[in-house]
DNA sequence: CGCAACTCAGTTGTGCACAACTAATTTGAG
DNA sequence: CTCAAATTAGTTGTGCACAACTGAGTTGCG
């Protein structure tokens, strides 16, 4: 039986534990000049150059609302650009540069930062892993049930 | 050996898991015309009402450059009130109107839907919950040893 | 073919998260 | 007692998240 007390929550609990991991990104990231966010980006183009807006959107789950302003900064940033396809032109094509792509030796470092500051050995990191992506999966369904998009 | 595929990431499944259920309160608070984090504070209050701001944000780790506008949203509109404390101007002491203690009616219904959502039992939850608390626990240690406040 | 429905990126507006700062007040060391 | 340091709430500015919308471009049905 659920209860309406803030320390039983599981929400609240991810809630603290999600801003906790972003907020140790914060310090981690400033050296690289690049938000949490815009650091999910690079890690999807270090992974595979060359991606649609829409692609980023999927792997990310972020709309262009989201994307747009973001891809904008890291451009400005010189950490890639943006071709309009020629084929499609309302896809819009994401590179990284040569700093996007140099940018990524700096970045070898922060998984095992974050995964000491997490203090949990791998098996600990793959369970808890599938646990909370298997939470999204069930709480994504059940919303869509609810607000079909 | 952490990589830097974003697969292998428990920070990118927390990221994600912490949108999806906040994405799931957005529509299932549509209802009480308040936002997740005004969800929280509601949640303190209805817990212990008459709290200074202080308290609210060491409670939800939030500090006044968010708590404060969010405050001033909840009285304009109309579910709690703020004072300055007689005995220290400085302090600000929120306290619930009737229609804010009114409100816990109608979410006293979302904590079922919520754990319905996420398809685990109680002992489920209580341990992602442990787990969780002692990530953010660990990962804050490492922050404030990396960066002091 | 013609055009209505759809797709994709971008814009606008709201609210949160947080750093850096301000202003008012309180505290406490000397 | 005095005044410098600390405390508290609030403000400002930046960036993310997302809903709602726009506009350009593509697709496919009749």
């Amino acid at each position: 039986m659920a209860s309406l007390r803030l320390d039983d929550q599981l929400c609240f609990g991810l809630y603290a534990a999600s801003r906790a991991v972003t907020s140790l990104y914060r310090v981690v990231l400033e050296d690289l000049d690049l938000t949490y966010p815009q650091y999910l980006v690079m890690l999807a183009l270090w992974e595979r150059d060359h991606r649609l807006v829409k692609e980023l959107g999927a792997e990310l789950n972020l709309d262009s609302g989201t994307l747009s302003p973001l891809l904008k900064r890291l451009q400005t940033a010189g950490l890639v650009f943006r071709n309009r396809q020629a084929d499609d032109e309302r896809s819009v094509r994401v590179s990284l540069s040569d700093a996007g792509k140099a940018l990524r030796t700096k970045a070898e470092g922060i998984p095992d930062v974050i995964g000491t500051a997490m203090n949990l050995d791998d098996a600990g990191v793959a369970r808890m892993r599938a646990e909370l992506d298997r939470l999204t999966e069930s709480v994504n369904a059940y919303r869509e049930a609810l607000a079909p998009a």
